[in-house]
DNA sequence: CGAGGGTTTGAAGTGCATCAAATAGTGTGG
DNA sequence: CCACACTATTTGATGCACTTCAAACCCTCG
């Protein structure tokens, strides 16, 4: 069982304080067993905690009185979630529902905002991750607008990939085809249909959450024509602590103790 | 003609830094006149300003290699835009151009990008500015995602109202029917069209750009029913310091000194 | 083995896009 | 002040993409 700290050491918006200061968010975090379909939020509740998620997936959603709704992200190890409730009058901007289950940690959100007016390395990290969700919200929104449903798939599976690799290629959908469905914002239906349309068109071979491709030029030829960014988008796995981090080279807070 | 100052203090972005910091951007920023289909800068240039809207209308968007783009914003007096290259590897993450002749003002982004390392108040500043963009466009993906393209509409024309009005309501398009059509994310085809639908859903009067009803609340039904939040949803006049801006309530950046 | 959820397939409908063309509106020069 | 040129907007006709509803299939797990 890894230790809270190495947990928070995982995350951008945490991880790259000075151990003395994880410690305090340490001290106050409770880890806590999640199980698939449990709730953890609704939307515009009064936020209490902010979240990391250690182990399996979480969604984020928004609904609408009769219950149709949007996904906001999926998330899983190393991801932060429930954090910009401290922009937002004080409450949680989404529902958050555990798609799979797995570990959290919670960790009070006061402390968080006392925390980040004090600490200006912390306000720092707390831009670049909001910098870095805000890049992929609008990466997905001129998705939604410019590509069609395949094109989207191939483009999620793209950002699954290893887009460094050159030769054959074999990815693994993270979680159930609806929620990927639902996360690209189509119908399961649609979805089947839509990966079907993507296998005749590129020759990928699908086996049921397996997919393997000769190499992913198709795929790239197919769904990067239909997106304003060149090709390896090396897609930033949204607010985990990796090696290049898109921050401000500032020098200030460059030391990252991640696994 | 206003000064410099002035405009600076109109921003969500840098109005609440004391005068003595403002004026260190005041020194360093030029006025620019901007006419109509003036590009101010592209998608992934080298960043060298941030600007900041004084009159008239920007359009920003992405687009792919074919031209098909996608708006990503249209912004007008006070609004702030190319800051956020800061971290994004120094370059502008759409590309600007004017929709409506006026002017701007530029501002170094070295000097935003040295000043927010030293000076908290500006980093809160931007992240405040951070969260309430990023509150638009998740409420956008949202709406992308359940509302119809007559929702969208009514749903557009409600965040142009004064939601607190009860009676009889004018409102007026701010641009072109052309550009709140892809604003929305529609062909303007599709907006005449489903601006037809909503007319006769809810017994608005459309002549021209202005629009007239007996009451909010036609609208608010048709609309509203499909958006995950309550009605007075009073739009975030993204980028703009107004009284109420959601800031932490840290009294750490409290004055704001606007018109 | 059977129950239940995830996934696929089929058939039909809806909404939006597209192409083409008419109409309204705006600004210009005469 | 009018006619022209040009742009914005509307309207019509048609097609495609996605959704919806219904049912079958498949797979896993108790």
């Amino acid at each position: 069982m890894s230790d809270i700290k190495d947990i928070i050491k995982q995350t951008l918006l945490l991880g790259r304080l000075d151990d003395e200061c994880i410690r305090v968010f340490a001290d106050k975090a409770q880890r806590i067993k999640t199980n698939k379909g449990q709730v953890l939020f609704i939307h515009e509740d009064e936020a209490e905690s902010f979240f990391i998620v250690v182990k399996g997936w979480v969604k984020l959603f928004r609904e609408t009185l009769d219950g149709t709704q949007a996904v906001v992200d999926i998330l899983t190890t190393g991801h932060v979630f429930g954090e910009t409730s401290i922009f937002e009058d004080g409450l949680y901007p989404y529902s958050a529902e555990v798609a799979e289950k797995g570990e959290i940690v919670s960790i009070p959100i006061s402390l968080l905002k006392s925390e980040i007016e004090q600490n200006p390395k912390l306000s720092m990290a707390m831009l670049t991750s909001m910098a870095r969700y805000r890049k992929q919200q609008d990466q997905e929104l001129e998705h939604r607008t410019i590509q069609n449903a395949s094109q989207r798939i191939g483009c999620f599976l793209l950002r699954l990939a290893d887009q460094g690799a050159s030769g054959p290629v074999v990815i693994h959908l993270p979680y159930d085809k609806t929620l990927v469905a639902s996360r690209l914002g189509m119908q399961p239906e649609t979805f089947s249909r839509a990966l079907g349309k993507l296998k005749q068109a590129t020759g990928i071979y699908v086996k049921g959450a397996t997919i393997e491709m000769d190499s992913l030029d198709q795929l790239v030829n197919y769904s990067c024509a239909a997106c304003s960014s060149e090709f390896p988008c090396k897609d930033i796995a949204a607010n985990t602590c990796s090696k290049d981090s898109g921050s401000t080279d500032s020098g200030t807070a460059k030391k990252c103790l991640n696994a």
